[in-house]
DNA sequence: AACGTGTTCAACCACATGGTTGACAACGAT
DNA sequence: ATCGTTGTCAACCATGTGGTTGAACACGTT
């Protein structure tokens, strides 16, 4: 569930163009055609983007009039920084145990108290 | 330049199976074949995703005899939590402003979205 | 030298994705 | 009621991606 969440939300962010309208919609929500409007494509083309993005959990659409202003749902963020500082933890626990594995193996080391 | 390895970087860890390999490499270096051996496909395909995630800098193989160890590079981490955590903080301002504002507006106005 | 192991390369297939255009639905304005 | 605007849906096309299998390369072993 979780999985399949965040393989959706990276995938989503994969793509310059909706990294970019993340970026536009942290500052204020936008309309799609607000929103279509800097770049060279169809407005069906920015449509579908935000499906993607709201696919992923990241954006919300409501309803106002004919126009359905985007809103930016920015919970979704922690999943990603959760997973990403899970991994870096691990990693970085790793290299300090090969840094103290190193610091063991030094042959020409006195001998002090081993580190623990 | 970053704006493209971001969007690799994304993508690569937008594949749940990258995603555990990733897991994995956080806690030791491994080969092909280790890195395969849980799941039900070729070596092959293995070897293409370790390709993908070393496009994006995630991974880096070295060369041990006939095998190829391969090394999380966790440093690119960093690159995916700045990105993240810039709009995150945009976001977080902006909600902090636009309740300033509501506090500001009497309650008895009805909530009208505000032109920008 | 010959063989087996580990890994990659190449060609291929199925499917997802981003783009297009055209039609349609919903709503505000005339 | 009709028209213009906003946005989505559907069909289509080109390209990318993940999977396969078969061949080749690199290295260790016999």
């Amino acid at each position: 569930m979780t999985e399949d969440e965040l393989s959706r939300v990276f995938a989503a962010l994969a793509d310059p163009r909706r990294r970019d309208m993340v970026a536009r919609l942290a500052i204020r929500d936008a309309t799609v055609n607000e929103l279509a409007a800097p770049y060279d494509v169809s407005v069906q083309a920015i449509s579908k983007h935000l499906r993607v993005l709201e696919d992923a959990g990241l954006v919300s659409r409501s309803k106002d009039g004919q126009r359905r202003p985007v809103h930016l749902e920015a919970g979704v963020f922690d999943l990603m920084t959760k997973w990403i500082e899970r991994y870096r933890r691990e990693a970085e626990d790793r290299f300090r145990r090969l840094d103290a594995v190193l610091e063991q193996m030094e042959p020409a080391a006195e001998r002090r108290g081993a580190a623990s």
